[in-house]
DNA sequence: AGAATCCCTATAGCCACTATAGAGTCAAGA
DNA sequence: TCTTGACTCTATAGTGGCTATAGGGATTCT
């Protein structure tokens, strides 16, 4: 079975485009052509395509899903390598998520501030926006 | 007094170029020049640019930062609008911080199919990523 | 045959910067 | 005075991961 580009797309969830921008950015093979110059892509190219998307529905970068990709061609040496990837990437999630952490506290502290009922030359959001010595070099 | 881009930046804990971006997204007014065609700020241009490197220290958007420098210059008109777009923005925030709930959780599964010992042909990790029918519209 | 729907390439835009190239300005030291 | 070096200027391109557009060609349905 071969399919064009909109069937691929659609199989793995994706937009035409996008499967476009993965063969330019070489995590696609070039697939093979129509007498029409239309791709025609293969059952397991499809399914590059599915575990690409489904990589990046879990944020890893193109980058790391291409060192996947690697990692998939060896396939009888260790999976060591792929197991650190993960972990990897799990720490640079857990630390988005402490950075988020701070930033809403941080945002709620300011939040507090103000009950939204005073004039603007008196909200203490602003204020606190304002000024504050935080990120000068004079303060650091 | 008046400081040059180099001064400015190093007040604000920008990059100078950082500096010159926000003027040409309309940030930042175009400041004085001097005889050499040096940019000289004055300490109020400074201070409105601290205040735009703290609201993005908040990860406010240029477009929300925009905002709030208007509310700036009608200052007796109520601050209702600006308590309504901090709120809006820590909803934003609180809905990245569940989706990297979700993603920190999906990633921890994948990661205990396998103890990095296995040769990648039998990793389940891989297997995890491969061949499964979240994404494609057959499946959903 | 005509219309709708697909597909092609090439290019530009998104965000918030960052980096580079190539030139000009200025203050301090020899 | 000359030179060195730090600073500044403009213009342009790159980052990541797409998305959108323009301007065409191919295929399919009626
Ligand atoms: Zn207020
Ligand atoms: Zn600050
Ligand atoms: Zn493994
Ligand atoms: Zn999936």
């Amino acid at each position: 079975m071969s399919y064009k580009i909109g069937e691929a797309a659609r199989l793995a969830g994706c937009k035409v485009e996008t499967v476009r921008y993965y063969e330019q950015m070489g995590l696609l093979p070039a697939p093979a052509r129509s007498e029409g110059n239309f791709r025609l892509y293969s059952d397991s190219q499809v399914e590059q395509l599915s575990f690409i998307r489904h990589c990046r529905s879990l944020d890893m970068s193109l980058e790391n899903i291409r060192e996947l990709l690697q990692f998939r061609e060896m396939p009888s040496k260790s999976c060591a390598g792929i197991n650190q990837l993960i972990d990897e990437h799990i720490d640079c999630v857990e630390s988005r998520m402490d950075a988020l952490q701070q930033l809403r506290q941080q945002l709620r502290n300011l939040r507090n501030r103000c009950s939204g009922e005073r004039s603007i030359e008196s909200c203490k959001i602003l204020h606190g926006l304002t000024g504050c010595p935080c990120h000068s070099t004079e303060a650091g």
